[in-house]
Order: C-alpha cells, then structure tokens, then sequence
DNA sequence: AAGATGACTTAGAAACGAATGG
DNA sequence: CCATTCGTTTCTAAGTCATCTT
C-alpha cells in the first residue's frame, strides 16, 4: 500500500526497528500503533486497523540494504563523507564563550523516531516528532551575531540569558521535557564545574565522621521524621544510594532511589550468612538497573526498620515521612552545598583511593599497575552498581581467549626446550655464531612469556568485568587528581588510564595534581 | 508546603572506526 | 587483505536538585 509522506516516515521508524527486542513488546506496539494512526489520512486509517496485519519487512530489507551499501563504498567515498561530516563539525560545532572558541557536545537536534523509554517504560514506541525552528530557542549573547534559522523559519525566540549554559533549547514532546544544547565536557565551564564538584566531596570527607555520630543520635530521635532520616542517610552513606525522588505513575518505569524506597524493596533477616541483622535489597534502580545487595547494619538500623515496615502492605513507602527535599535541606543544614548525591561522589573517590593503595605494587610492569587500577576503579563501578548487559559476543570471544592462551602455554614450552638445546650446541662448539644464536633464542622465550602474561592478565580482567561498566564511575564520580597522582607516583604514563578524550575532559586535573595529591 | 518547571549531571546502548589476526 | 574484535564516540534517556508557582 502507497501511504501518504507522514504516515510513510512513521511507518519506516517502526520498520527499521523491526530485529530489535522493543517491537516484540506489547507497550511500545500499542503506542506506536496509536501514533502511527494519528499520521495517517483518513482513508490510510479505513485501512490499517490492526498492527499485526502490516508487514514491515521491505521496510526493513530496504535499510539493511542501505546500511550495507554505506559500509561497501570506496574508501574515496567515505573519506568524503567524513570530509563532509568535518565540515559540519566544524562550522556548527563550536561556540565562543567569553572569547574562547569552546567545543559545543551535542550540536543536532534529535532526529525524529520512536522513544526508546528503558525499562517497563509506559511510554515506549510513542513518536518523537521532528524539531522545528520554530521550536527552539537561541541563547546566545546580545552582540553576537544570532545564527540564521533556515531559509524559510524563524526561531521561536532568541533570547540573552547570562544565567544559563545552555546555546539552544526546545520542548519534547514525548515527556514534555526541555532538551538543550550544551558545551563539550572539554570545556573551561563544565570543567570548572567539575572541579568544584570533587572539591564540595572532599570537604564532606573532613565533616562526615561527624555527620555520621549525629545521624546515630537520631536513630533514637523521638520524632519518626528525623529517624527514618538518619536510617536513608546511613545507606546513602554507607551504600551510596542515590537520593530517589518520587516520580509520577504512569508517566516513566517503575524505579526507585534510596528516598521513595517501598516495603517490598527489602526484607530483613534476623540472621544470614551466619552474620546478624541483613538487609537483603531488590529494586530497579536509574535506567531500570536491579540494585541486589544483602547487607548486615547496625542492630538500631535493623530495629528502626522493623518499625518502618510495621502495618504497611509492600506497595508502602518505607521511608513515609521523608522526601528527597526535606533530606537535602536538612543536609544543607550539615555542610554548605552538602546534598545526597555528594555522598556518592566522596564515597567512589575514596574507595578508589583506598583501592589504589592497597593493590599497586611499585615493582609491578606497567601492565600490572594498570591491571590493579581497572581493578579498583572495578571496586567502585560495583559499589555504584554501575551495569551493563553482558556484550552479546562475551562466551565466544572468552573462548578464544582462553585458545590462545593454551597456544601461548605450548610455545612458551617450545621456546624453552628450544634454548635448552641452543645452550647446549654453544657450550660444545663456543664460536660467537652458536652465541648470538642462543641470545636470540633467549630474546624469544622473554618475549613469548611477556605475551603470555599479558593474555592472562587479559583474561582475568575480561571475566571480572563481564557485567561490570567501569566508564561511567570513571567519568562523573572519580576525581581525576587521584588518577594522575598515582600514575605520576608509579611511573604509569596517564595514556594507558585516560584515552584522548577524557584527558581533554580532565584538562583540568592533568595540569594541577601532583604525584601527592590526596583526596 | 507541595507540586511543577528548568537546568544540569549521570547513565547504558548503539553506532562507529581503528586495530588485530587469520 | 578481509573479517572480526574491541575501544571510542555519539546519542539521548533518566536521574538530581534549585527555584518558581500555586
């Protein structure tokens, strides 16, 4: 069936989705069902009545073949489309903020499809619609020269708002929420930001012994509010839990923080593991994450909650009398600029130290140093329960691996033999042929065993972090000074930790740590 | 005081492109 | 040289938190 322009575009949204899990969910085929409809002419919608009746499949032949013919042009062709893709980065791809040309992150607005909620999302499968000019807003600086809508459009508004970060801004239309242009990480602004943000967590780690003997005063407090206050703040403290607003039902998944935590999150056990007192936890998290953790507390912790979860049904809020706002507030009353999420900061960074310390020998190559620092920066992507889905290709490239290996295990075995017997034949003949022939042999055999060491080294970090994204704790929660400190301190070149881009991101850290910084 | 809004950080997945090895 | 693998970059959703509005 020939479909109208609108109806078309919609339609091919849905079929270039079409191996892709969300289209096998009920929700999202519903939504997009439901939307599709509304683009459709009024003769399109006497026709297609029933989703399970369309078939998408030339839809999505039609961009597998196009995917395809992208990845078989020239080498000549492609080098013109980055030239191309250059161009563009280069002419809408910065702004200059007080007289510094700065790297703007991301410079499009976000193409039209379908949203892609994680999770039990409601709202998965509705349409995103295109951004018009007339949706966005500029911000931008009263003498600059205002960037030209295009041919045809006009901005919704131009606007001078010192106040802000933001260059442009417009309303989506699937949550009703604000998107914005802004600077690149690498920028002078995010990273003084950034900056500040370590240097807020480090002044909670001057204060927070204190804050914890108050917040054990109020597990007594005869006031319930400021009990469960001080129970949320010790596993925020203690868990680095996020502060976990209330969120409205119905309009996003079901996920929980520490704060809007409800009784069926977690059971406790007089006794588990031969340990007293456990909280056992088991809730979706940010980004539908499961935060699984079985934790022994302090027996008033234990009591309080028991108290807590007296005459409540599962669906009950544990924490009934607390809310996100009145727990920062109180925070701020602790500590200047102290809110929830600094605990979490101050608590990967000091693990991280902590870590660092305890695993890196000085007489370690470089490869083991950065073997124990991936292990620690591991330590605190688990406390941060930062996850990802096992890569698809995991078992069958660990097999390889461990092949390799084995081959490794038998060359080296060769090699040895190999300069056994090269030790021998110089020993009965002497001459400096025989000699520089069993140097060689022994050049190998170091060699293959540096190999050898590297590959199980490999393996072992593979399979520990099957499950486990180091990339996010790495860029928002370790304070980078410690990173260059301990590489300048152990001779590790600051390459093999930061690659290109998280060294501009850490422009900041890499000129003003020295090999003593602590955090 | 509560709820809504706006601005910003934090998050994992997917796309992309360079390195590696058969 | 090509296919596969793996690290990097891009994308945008989903949080946090302060401030505005009612």
């Amino acid at each position: 069936m020939n479909l109208s322009l609108a109806a078309e575009e919609v339609a091919t949204f849905y079929g270039k989705m079409l191996d892709h899990e969300y289209t096998t969910k009920e929700v999202f085929q519903n939504n997009f069902f439901s939307d599709w409809r509304k683009e459709m002419t009024a003769e399109e919608r006497k026709v297609i009545k029933h989703l399970d009746k369309c078939d998408f499949t030339e839809i999505h032949r039609y961009f597998v073949d196009r995917t395809a013919a992208r990845k078989a042009l020239s080498k000549e062709e492609k080098q013109k489309l980055k030239e191309e893709a250059e161009k563009l980065q280069q002419e809408f791809g910065y702004c200059i903020l007080d007289g510094h040309r700065e790297k703007i992150g991301n410079f499009k607005t976000e193409p039209p499809g379908l949203f892609r909620g994680r999770g039990d999302h409601p709202k998965m499968g509705m349409l995103k619609r295109r951004v018009l000019p007339e949706d966005v807003t500029i911000n931008c600086s009263r003498d600059s020269k205002v960037p030209e809508p295009p041919v045809g459009h006009r901005w919704k508004e131009v606007r001078c708002d010192r106040t802000v970060t933001w260059l442009a801004a417009w309303t989506e239309n699937v949550q009703n929420s604000i998107k914005y242009i802004m600077l690149n990480p690498s920028s002078k602004l995010k990273g003084e930001r950034d900056w500040e943000k370590y240097e807020v967590a480090r002044r909670l780690k001057g204060v927070v012994g204190e804050i914890r003997s108050q917040y054990r005063a109020d597990w007594k407090s005869p006031e319930m509010k400021a009990r469960q206050r001080a129970v949320a703040l010790y596993f925020i403290d203690k868990l680095a839990l996020r502060a976990g607003h209330e969120k409205e039902e119905g309009e996003t998944a079901d996920t929980v923080g520490c704060c809007s935590l409800r009784v069926e999150h977690i059971r406790l056990h007089p006794e588990a593991d031969g340990r007293p007192y456990v909280v056992e936890f088991d809730f979706l998290g940010k980004d539908s994450i499961r935060y699984y953790n079985k934790v022994p507390v302090e027996k008033p912790v234990y009591e309080n909650l028991q108290l807590f979860m007296e005459n409540k049904g599962p669906g009950a809020e544990l924490f009934d009398r607390l809310t996100t706002a009145s727990l920062n507030k109180h925070l701020q009353d602790l500590m200047d600029g102290l809110t929830a999420k600094v605990f979490r900061t101050c608590n990967a960074s000091l693990t991280l130290q902590g870590q660092l310390r305890a695993l890196t020998r000085a007489e370690d190559g470089v490869a083991a140093k950065v073997l124990s620092y991936n292990r620690a920066n591991r330590a605190v992507a688990v406390l941060c329960n930062h996850q990802r889905a096992t890569p698809k290709t995991f078992e069958k490239s660990m097999q390889t691996l461990r092949s390799k290996i084995e081959a490794k295990v038998k060359q080296v075995a060769e090699a040895k033999a190999e300069l056994k017997k090269a030790r021998a034949d110089h020993r009965s003949r002497g001459d400096s042929r025989s000699k520089s022939f069993l140097e060689k042999r022994g050049r190998l055999l170091e060699k293959l065993e540096e190999q050898l060491r590297r590959l199980s080294m490999q393996a072992t970090d593979k399979e520990e972090g099957k499950q486990v994204a180091l990339g996010t704790s790495k860029l928002n929660y370790l304070d980078p000074r410690i990173s260059v400190a301990w590489c300048k301190r152990f001779g590790v070149p600051v390459e093999k930790i930061y690659n290109k881009t998280q060294r501009e991101k850490f422009a900041w850290a890499l000129d003003m740590a020295g090999e003593d910084f602590e955090f």
